[in-house]
This record gives structure tokens, C-alpha cells and sequence, in this order.
DNA sequence: CTTGACCTTCCCATCATTGGAAGCACTAAC
DNA sequence: GTTAGTGCTTCCAATGATGGGAAGGTCAAG
């Protein structure tokens, strides 16, 4: 199986393949005498795990240690579950971190008339003092874009 | 005042502030002879104005319209509650999407015992069909990695 | 034997931000 | 008046995950 069949077989781009391999988060792959890449099942499979984990938000670093701890078959659940749970809390940090967010915007939005005057209390917030110079809701949270 | 001033004034960074001027976000600054940049309070409200805005999350280029329609008095409020809005809905799609995530990891996290045992439905799920080849959540919500 | 789809490597762009190096400017103390 | 220390300048690079594209080699079908 070349490169495009194990995309397609497993949802990670090309790109991604080849990237992953660069950074040592999979084994180079087996090359054929004219260079290019062959896939086994194996290794859909291992695009699959990575695929998942990459879904459910899990960095590259974690996703490292996720490959080691699967194939790892005497490691300890709660390795992977402390894992786990760190990513949980970080996701929740983030939830919140938007949720304050929404909450402030749709404050100023609801007092906004939306109309074709040009007074609006959403940009008056943003110039005025919305909390004064404090540390911010991104300081607070340790996010500042928040992709 | 020069650049540490405002930096410290406005809760912008110097490195910041200095890029926003190379982007274009705000007018470049005057200089002293000896080149050093110089602010004045309207300049430092701006600045307040910037951190404010993305405290809450909106992108530099939103950031140039908001700008905009801040200096525009003529600007209906209604062009401002639109990219209000449209921002609402931006920051609730990720957080349906980091919602996803959550749930999908509570579940599995929930069946794994976190003990000294080697087995573990967390990392199963990862490697199994955890839902199959299909489109995956970051596809369903345009997301990937959500930092 | 050509065509088109595929592969290879390499470089660049994104977004917002930080870090650092090399060099110049200012301030305070001696 | 020199020196130490801090702050400013510009420029270049890195981050993390991903996509875009160019230039060139390879393969299968017609």
C-alpha cells in the first residue's frame, strides 16, 4: 500500500504522514527500490490510533506517549488514564476560557440595538474600562487565542 | 512615553506591539530623534482597546475592523453586533467541539480502572473503532487541535 | 510512448507570540 | 567623564499542526 491508500485508509493526510514520520511519531516507512513509501495494515492501524487521539485533541507530545504506552502492553491503566485526565482538566480549561468569552460578549451584544445608529455598547465596552487593566480573562486562563 | 511604558500601560507587550505596528493593526508611532518610539494616551487606549478585543478572542483581522468601526462614529451598531455575533457563534462552535471531546473521553475514562493492570478501554478505544472511518469530530466541527 | 495520476523532496505560508542576538541610547552612580 | 545597567532598535528564528505548491521521478493504462 502506498502513501495515498493508507490516507484514504486511515483519514491522516499525506502531509500529515509524512510529517509525522519526520518528527519520529511513526517509524520511517519501508520504501519501495524507486523510493516510495509502503504501508501495512500495521501501520493503517497505528495512522488510525493517531488519527483518533489527534480527534479527541491530544497533542503530538501526548500522542507520543500514547503510541508507547499502547504498544507498551505491560504499562499500568492508570498511566493512561492519568494521561487521560490531565487532557480532560486542559480541555475544560479551555471550555471555560471561551465560556467566559461568550458570556462577556453576548453581555455587551444584548445591550447593542443592532440598528443604524452608531452608538454600541459592545465597542464602548472594548475602549472603556470592561475590568480595568487586570490580568484578562486570557491571563486568567492561560489562553490568549484559544484556535 | 516609550514602548515599556505603554507595554505596561496598555498590558500589550513590547514584542507585540511592535508586531501590530509592522501589520498594520495600528499607525506606526512617532519616533525621538534617537528613533525611539513614542506614545501618547490615545495611543495607549488603543492598545487597551487591542488587548480587550483579543482577550475576547477576536483575530488581528477582526481586530483591524473593530478598529475601524470604533473610529467610524458614522458606523451602524448594527456592523458591530454582526461581528459580535458571528464571533459568538465562532467560539460556540468550539466549544461544542471541545464539549465532544470531553464527553468522548469521560466515557472512556470512566471504564478504565486506573489501577497497576495492564488493560485499559481508554487506549482500546483509541486503537479500535471508536466510532469507525468516518468523517471524525474535528471534521464534523472544523476543528483539528483547538489550542 | 504518451498521458495522467501518483510519488518524491524541498521550501514557504499560516496565526499570534516569544526568544534571542547585536548594537545603540539613556540614566544614575561613581 | 566613564561605567554599569537598563531599555530601546532591528533582524532572524522558533513554536504547532497543517496546507500549498514547484520540480522532478514513477507507474499503469491506453
Amino acid at each position: 500500500m502506498n502513501i495515498g491508500e493508507a490516507s484514504r485508509a486511515s483519514g491522516v493526510s499525506t502531509k500529515m504522514i509524512r510529517y509525522y514520520e519526520q518528527i519520529k511519531l511513526i517509524t520511517p516507512a519501508h520504501r519501495t527500490e524507486s523510493s516510495y513509501r509502503i504501508y501495512g495494515d500495521n501501520d493503517v492501524h497505528t495512522l488510525q490510533f493517531i488519527r483518533r487521539a489527534r480527534d479527541l485533541g491530544f497533542s503530538v507530545e501526548q500522542m507520543k506517549t500514547l503510541l508507547a504506552l499502547w504498544r507498551d502492553r505491560s504499562r499500568a491503566s492508570s498511566d493512561v488514564k492519568k494521561l487521560a485526565l490531565e487532557h480532560i482538566a486542559e480541555l475544560e480549561r479551555k471550555a471555560a476560557a471561551i465560556a467566559a468569552m461568550t458570556k462577556t460578549l453576548k453581555h455587551l451584544a444584548s445591550h447593542c440595538h443592532g440598528d443604524e445608529r452608531p452608538d454600541c455598547p459592545i465597542i464602548e465596552g472594548f475602549a472603556d474600562t470592561l475590568g480595568d487593566t487586570d490580568p484578562g480573562i486570557e491571563a486568567k486562563f492561560g489562553l490568549t487565542g484559544v484556535k
